[in-house]
DNA sequence: TTTGATAAGTATCATTTCGATACCAGCTAT
DNA sequence: ATAGCTGGTATCGAAATGATACTTATCAAA
């Protein structure tokens, strides 16, 4: 283990951290930890993300090692992207983040709500 | 407990993710779990984020609750920014984003140089 | 038969966000 | 007098993003 610094802008570890502690990339990995899922159907699934944003983020997690992509000669093409064990491995950390925020929304409401007033 | 969605745009639970699945507040939460940090502390010890980001940053931390604000009246005033009991309990889940981009690091510079040469 | 839909993107352009810089107050140390 | 500290905000160019159109080829409905 070298010296990595996750503070440090040009560490490889704080470059990852940019890639991974990303909501499309939250969003992503989770709805890819119940198998295989293809581009359409992850658009779709993900509401609000635009084709070259879902384009670009698989790209960045495919190189990083974390999704797989596989391509099918139908026609049309379709291609399943799928987590890979490393993927699979992360996913049960964001996973813990994803379910962190649906466990504790009616707090985090209450205090937005809180902050709201005393800002009025 | 309602019927919460991560992956519909206007759900407060997506809302959420949005700004606690983001490399900032991660390096914020994650500084801040040591205890309280003042604003150009915070500042200096996160390589690359602007004054403003980290202001805004921090605004939307507090309002959600995860992040206490406190000024003191020295000269020139001094704000001490940590972390709530409810940020306390985000930042364990959240530590383990990092640290297993620390811990993994190695095998993902390998898939990326893999990649890379595949591109090529 | 001529739309229309599907698939997985890319290309383009407008809008939004971002980063760098300057600036503010009021005090302190050189 | 000049520079520095504090915690920000204001401004502006640069970079990322979102919406839309377009691509190829095949199938289904009107």
């Amino acid at each position: 283990m070298r010296n990595y610094d996750v503070y440090s802008q040009v560490c490889p570890t704080r470059l990852l951290l940019d890639n991974i502690a990303d909501k499309w990339a939250a969003l992503i990995v989770w709805r890819l930890a119940d198998g295989p899922v293809r581009f359409n159907e992850l658009k779709r699934t993900i509401d609000g993300i635009s084709q070259k944003v879902l384009s670009q983020a698989l790209k960045r997690l495919e190189r990083d090692g974390l999704v797989n992509r596989q391509a099918f000669a139908t026609v049309p093409v379709t291609v399943e992207y799928s987590l890979t064990p490393l993927g699979r491995d992360l996913g049960k950390h964001m996973s813990l983040i994803t379910n962190w925020a649906m466990d504790n929304i009616e707090e985090v409401l209450a205090a937005q709500a809180d902050y709201d007033t005393r800002a009025a």
